[in-house]
DNA sequence: TAAATAGTTCAAAAATATTTGAACTATTTT
DNA sequence: AAAATAGTTCAAATATTTTTGAACTATTTA
């Protein structure tokens, strides 16, 4: 019997969050699309951050499925930016509600 | 040769919180002491999270160290409260800030 | 068309985090 | 003074996460 109570959902989502901002890598990659304005290939990303490239797409896969990253396949290469109404729904806003 | 640079220590500071937040007993802890606006016994939040008290010590020692709960031991009882400026400082303004 | 580049997938290994129960300290109740 | 209660500590077991390298697909460049 799977619990799918909307609280437990919600929990689910808010941990799956918390879980991707809370390793170094992924918060450095986080840092870095943060002054960035403009979307900007996986590889790029990964060179600055100095990570093998199956670090990076793990990492990035996992940022991706937390719904912090919005990414975009372009032929050979992935672009990023960060989502930032994820920041707002469930970081910044976190304590202020419930 | 040890790093000591600020932005690292403030990344690990950062992460520690994060980390501290993306477990499913901690955030339920959170969010029954975010519901109750008085000091309460780990004992008794233990028991309103189901969990041994093994558990209980291991996980609020956890919160403690990241700085998301305050405490008091008095006696016997440890109490607890949460500690709501590092919610704003790491968690609230994340996003905001750098 | 061969070589180079960008990224993914997989499974094994390594690293970290969490749970468990037993033994412990300190305090309070009977 | 004995028993009960609140919480801690420890080490072993378990579970989860992350890293690694090799093999792979798809695209671009020489």
């Amino acid at each position: 019997m799977v619990n799918t109570k909307l609280k437990n959902q919600i929990d689910d989502r808010q941990i799956q969050i918390f879980k991707a901002l809370a390793d170094p890598i992924r918060l450095e990659i986080i840092e870095y699309l943060k002054h960035t304005d403009h979307e900007i290939a996986c590889g790029e990303v990964g060179r600055a951050v100095d990570i093998s490239k199956t670090s990076g797409s793990y990492h990035f896969k996992l940022l991706e499925s937390a719904g912090l990253i919005n990414t975009r396949r372009e032929a050979r290469e992935k672009y990023v930016t960060l989502n930032k109404s994820t920041f707002d729904k469930y970081v910044t806003d976190f304590y202020r509600n419930i």
